[in-house]
DNA sequence: TAAAGTAGTTACCTTTGCGTAACTATCAAA
DNA sequence: TTTGATAGTTACGCAAAGGTAACTACTTTA
């Protein structure tokens, strides 16, 4: 089944998940969820990603309408990502995600 | 980056996405929400899973303490899955991400 | 004139995720 | 002896995701 395909499940799981159902596009979001950002800052805020998995996934995040790209016509050029109003309901699940695991990472350590 | 290279990350959000970033594993966790269920119930519930991705799905989050499998020494012979207390804590974020969805899919629509 | 900064794109490649279909093992019941 | 049910496994292959590195275009600054 193809990630397009996903987004016209009859179920809401599915659906959800091709939109977010891979590694970086969820970290994606959490970064953002306290700031707008460019380019360059999310390449340098997100550990370890690549700018080409930055620059596909931000555009297919902005197809699905969870990111906004603002283009300033200003020299040298500025782009900034922000999230939009049905991004921004995704920030407390995101941070309840990244809390999920420090909860239990913190566990196998203590044990 | 590996998969496993996620889960040793410094950020939180990365461990998780090392555990559940794919399309299939939140599905997973979400349709084992309130009942266990065997192999073959989990490949009824789940519209469209292959019975492949449902094998190493299942035996990956076992392995990252999602799951439990429990077999019983029946015949014909009978395996159970259920959430862990780990996987049980990701219930409400799961539930959640189904809900967003039906939200904005719901907006899309009426729009 | 050359370097530096921003925001990417492009080409090429590897790995992972996923799909399809056939196959296995075990025992009971018909 | 064949059929049926359960719970997978295996082989094969494609598509998507991801990594690396070089390149582009623009303008300011040195």
């Amino acid at each position: 089944m193809k990630r397009t395909d996903f987004k016209n499940c009859s179920c809401a799981m599915q659906r959800s998940m091709g939109i977010l159902g891979t590694r970086w596009k969820p970290i994606i979001i959490y970064t953002l969820r306290d700031r707008k950002a460019r380019f360059g800052q999310l390449d340098a805020l997100i550990e370890n990603i690549s700018r080409k998995v930055l620059t596909s996934s931000l555009k297919e995040l902005e197809e699905d309408g969870i990111i906004l790209r603002e283009e300033f016509k200003e020299l040298p050029p500025r782009v900034e990502y922000a999230l939009t109003e049905k991004g921004k309901a995704l920030i407390p699940i995101m941070c309840q995600l990244a809390k999920w695991n420090e909860e239990y990472y913190k566990e196998e350590i203590t044990i």
